[in-house]
DNA sequence: AAAGCAGTGTACGTTACCGTACTGAATTTG
DNA sequence: CAAATTCAGTACGGTAACGTACACTGCTTT
């Protein structure tokens, strides 16, 4: 369990661009929520990059020198403790940000946000993000409400992993990475889940085994497809409907 | 463990009064943050409450009718389960506001607010802190930093939670509530303890026993004392050293 | 084709904790 | 003062998950 996140040291090669947005259509739902005046000024500020699997974009205690729309792909929010075992608090795919403190002026990260699935994201530096909050009252707005999302997302998940058995949470993370990346396969290690589930990786290869013998999902060699998702949500606890019931509430509200 | 809350389900007694200040010193943080201007114009919509000990304050899936800026005593917030059990996420004293989602304008809780130590709040109703709003940027922007770090909190207690025995989460639970409120001894049930760190009251006992037969603390008939938080401190897992050093962090910045 | 390796399946003794239940002590109530 | 109640301590069988280790199986590399 501890070392398998060495390779992540490295940021290794984020492919970066330069399209804020040449007509290509931005998935990002912050980005897409902006009224078109703040829209263009941010989109002045931001880089395009293609992020491969396993990259670490913020380090634990470490500086954040860049937030993060992710606009495909996945990302998980990890806490690391000091023995070396880690357990996600949460995932961030195109509706979300990475680099929440970085809202309030907070520039240090107290976890380590690294990419699960690749994708694409568009990136600003930490301060171009300050001087946009000036000028753009409504990308803070709503950087403030994903915040609090994400924060239900955690509450949920702390809950979920003191109370659940790693089948059910499996099950949980498998429907909260597809309401995130659309699409019924992904590619991802056993090896990588238990990191994410704060269990050993053997446990991993049984819980996919109960839900496989189910006939919910299958598993070879690095990618899992999800058969039955009807089945998953009721193999899974009741955390991921409460979670999917109260964000639609919010999300429903007027403003 | 399911039934435990039953009689908090009323909003027993709070003894309001109006007293948005007269004279009496304001403990809570916030209040005692902002600037002269917006600290009256808040006052003037602030209401006094004593509360006991397990009141509820804001229930699950519940409306938030007004938030709650803690003077004196303690609130846990948790998360509770579709089964029935319950878990803390986290701990709000007089650094703090309960209510905090009510700040990007959501009003239903996702999550139960109960006081835990009797003590003392400002309340403030949703309708009139939305409207305050408009004319405190301080006030906006220092709930908005208190919800960063209060994430931060549920992050680590979430980690923990999942990690580390229950000898080692009630010393860690033990050392953030002296944090919170000062003194060395508090009034509370292994019962409540339970609920908070999501397991068996029987564990509590066993693991207050470590901790007693090692002396940082006695407990007699739902009293404890912390003898020795030295010793606590090592008893507990690594996550409360690196929580407080990244509050700490947070809190040295500029602002 | 052989070798190497990453990813998965499985096994086994150990541990922490669970559900449940009963006891006794301290405190409150009648 | 006796009775009732709340709270802490303890016990016991059961279970989920742990740490560790090893074998198998498809891919990839040489």
């Amino acid at each position: 369990m501890t070392r398998a996140f060495a390779r992540l040291g490295n940021t290794t090669s984020l492919k970066s661009g330069i399209h804020p947005f040449p007509g290509q259509p931005v998935h990002n739902l912050i980005l897409g929520g902006l009224p078109r005046r703040e829209r263009e000024a941010v989109a002045a500020k931001l880089q395009f990059i293609e992020f491969p699997t396993h990259c670490v974009l913020n380090e634990i205690a470490g500086p954040i020198r860049y937030g993060y729309f992710i606009d495909s792909g996945l990302a998980s929010i990890l806490n690391v403790t000091s023995e070396g075992k880690s357990v996600e608090v949460g995932l961030t795919g195109k509706e979300g940000f990475v680099g929440l403190p970085l809202i309030v002026g907070f520039d240090t990260s107290p976890t380590r946000a690294v990419t699960q699935i690749a994708g694409t994201a568009f990136r600003v530096s930490a301060r171009d993000l300050k001087s946009l909050f000036r000028d753009c009252p409504q990308l803070l707005k709503l950087l403030h409400r994903y915040s609090q999302e994400f924060a239900l997302q955690i509450t949920q998940v702390a809950a979920c992993n003191r109370l659940h058995r790693v089948d059910q949470r499996l099950a949980r993370w498998f429907l909260m990475s597809q309401d995130r990346l659309g699409g019924s396969s992904f590619l991802l290690t056993q090896e990588f889940l238990s990191h994410m589930l704060g269990t050993r990786r053997a446990s991993v290869t049984t819980a996919a085994g109960v839900l496989h013998k189910a006939g919910f999902i299958t598993y070879r060699r690095g990618k899992v497809t999800i058969e039955d998702r009807a089945g998953l949500e009721k193999a899974a606890c009741g955390c991921y409907a409460s979670l999917t019931r109260q964000l639609k509430q919010w999300r429903g509200k007027p403003r």
